[in-house]
RNA sequence: GUGGGUGUAGCUCAGAUGGUUAGAGCACCAGAUUGUGGCUCUGGGGGCCGUGGGUUCGAGUCCCAUCAUCCACCCCA
């Protein structure tokens, strides 16, 4: 093979495209029941968007971009999110002018400098959402329970709903020096990511996985520990509305997401059996980041789930995804004499709005029908010297292996019937 | 970035201790008395045994490197 893909891409070929169909076709159906609307932004932007929006301490700033110069010597990255760039463009095309909150949705790929794993590549696909201009709780709950709609709908069983409150910013640097003092008579024994942390996020600390890190971390104080009346009541209201809509969840006050304009409320949906990789979607509230892109204070929420990891969910789980026929009809010539009118027909059908083909392959008799088989049309259509004089063809039902005679000038009709 | 597993046909895999023309199943193609699919049977095409080096009279098999892939850590979707 002279050239392979890149490492942590795949191609999606037309034997599993129609589960990508669908997982596109049920997002777009329940985006437009929540009245969400869809928005295109380069897969490409400017690194410093990255930068300001993702945070330039996270993993994916520090060692995940994909980033390049282009021919203009500009620094540009491959878009390893979909937040970020939504906001820019709600910035740079003032929606903010428009009627407020502004419901979005997008879906597409994404890019991460990972090492690939199960669940995990280079090349992924989400699809999200992201609400600005309020800062409504029940929106908060609105996201998260859209969310799991949108599951439920797929089929997708046993999800576990995480939630947390990360406060505000004027709550949060109250847990950042009770963190602080907390894991200072330990710091040594902290895993040196997390000695890191404690220098730049010691809220981080509490997500960390090393199970050293999480026995130092027992006892420890946790956002929920010092919200302040504002975050605490908000919380509650989120909360509130997630029970009244009987969506069951957890609160899980270790969940951190680690950036600064992160507040309120941080969720994740975690699926088991798909490997170590578990999160299938994560979301929460960012009142800073239109700050921190350059815009006036607008709180935003929003959510990305991972169109890879729900497949692989949905096929440890025995989901069944619904495959639509490739043909109405396939067209057989009897005998090479038939060929031209077989031809025809196929393009009669086609303009008639059914699906047809033919053999391409000067396949015999026997070989086009068990090309046929294989194509799993619904009806096949025979055309030999018999029916080419009678004006007719031969129409046979694959399923039940029927056939009967029938006019050509009724063909399109009696398929259709 | 770190660690482990695996690279033989389109796919899933056999190929003890190195030894003739590298096999199977599935898939693909053709045929089973000449106008009909699914089942069955017969036959056929297809392999720089990931790549490069080394050891050896001889390497798919042993050694080294490299690349790819899978899994895990980290992090995330």
């Amino acid at each position: 093979m002279a050239i392979s893909r890149p490492r942590g891409t795949g191609d999606i070929l037309p034997g599993e495209i129609h589960k990508w169909h669908y997982l596109e076709d049920t997002f777009r159906e329940v985006c437009r029941e929540y009245k969400y609307e869809e928005i295109r932004t380069p897969i490409f932007e400017h690194t410093e968007l990255f930068e300001r929006g993702v945070g330039d301490t996270t993993d994916i700033v520090e060692k995940e971009m994909y980033t390049f110069l282009d021919r203009g010597k500009r620094s540009i990255t491959l878009r390893p999110e979909g937040t970020a760039a939504a906001v820019r463009a709600y910035l740079e095309n003032k929606l903010s002018a428009g009627p407020q909150p502004v419901k979005l949705y997008y879906t597409g790929p994404m890019f991460r400098y990972d090492r690939p794993q199960a669940g995990r590549f280079r090349q992924f696909h989400q699809v999200g959402v992201e609400v600005f201009g309020s800062r409504d709780p029940g929106l908060d709950a609105e996201v998260m329970a859209m969310a799991m709609d949108y599951y439920a709908r797929l089929g997708l069983k046993e999800l576990e709903l995480r939630i947390n409150s990360v406060g505000c910013p004027q709550c949060r640097p109250v847990l950042g020096e009770r963190l602080l003092e907390f894991f200072r008579p330990s710091l040594e024994e902290l895993c040196t990511n997390c000695q890191g942390r404690y220098q730049r996020n010691p809220l981080r600390i509490l997500d960390c996985k090393s199970s050293r890190c999480g026995e130092l971390s027992v006892g420890a104080p946790t956002t929920l520990d010092c919200l302040c009346n504002g975050c605490a009541g908000h919380f509650a209201k989120v909360k509130g509305y997630l029970d009244l809509l009987n969506i069951s969840y957890s609160v899980d006050s270790r969940l951190v997401r680690g950036l600064d304009y992160y507040t309120h409320t941080a969720f994740e949906i975690m699926a088991t059996d798909i490997g170590a990789q578990s999160s299938i979607g994560g979301g929460g509230r960012y009142d800073g980041l239109m700050e921190a892109c350059g815009g006036p204070p607008t709180p935003g929420i929003g959510y990305a789930l991972g169109m890879e990891r729900i497949i692989l969910t949905m096929e440890s789980q025995g989901i069944a995804f619904p495959e639509q026929r490739l043909i109405d009809a396939f067209v057989v010539s009897v005998d090479p004499g038939a060929e031209m009118k077989a031809f025809e027909i196929v393009f009669m059908l086609r303009k008639n709005g059914l699906g047809a083909d033919k053999d391409h392959m000067g396949r015999s008799l026997k070989a086009q029908m068990k090309y046929a088989g294989k194509l799993n049309p619904r009806y096949t259509v025979l055309l030999g010297s018999d029916e080419l004089a009678r004006g007719t063809a031969g129409l046979k039902d694959m399923a039940s292996g029927v056939q009967e005679e029938v006019p050509l000038s009724g063909l399109v009709q009696r398929i259709k019937g």
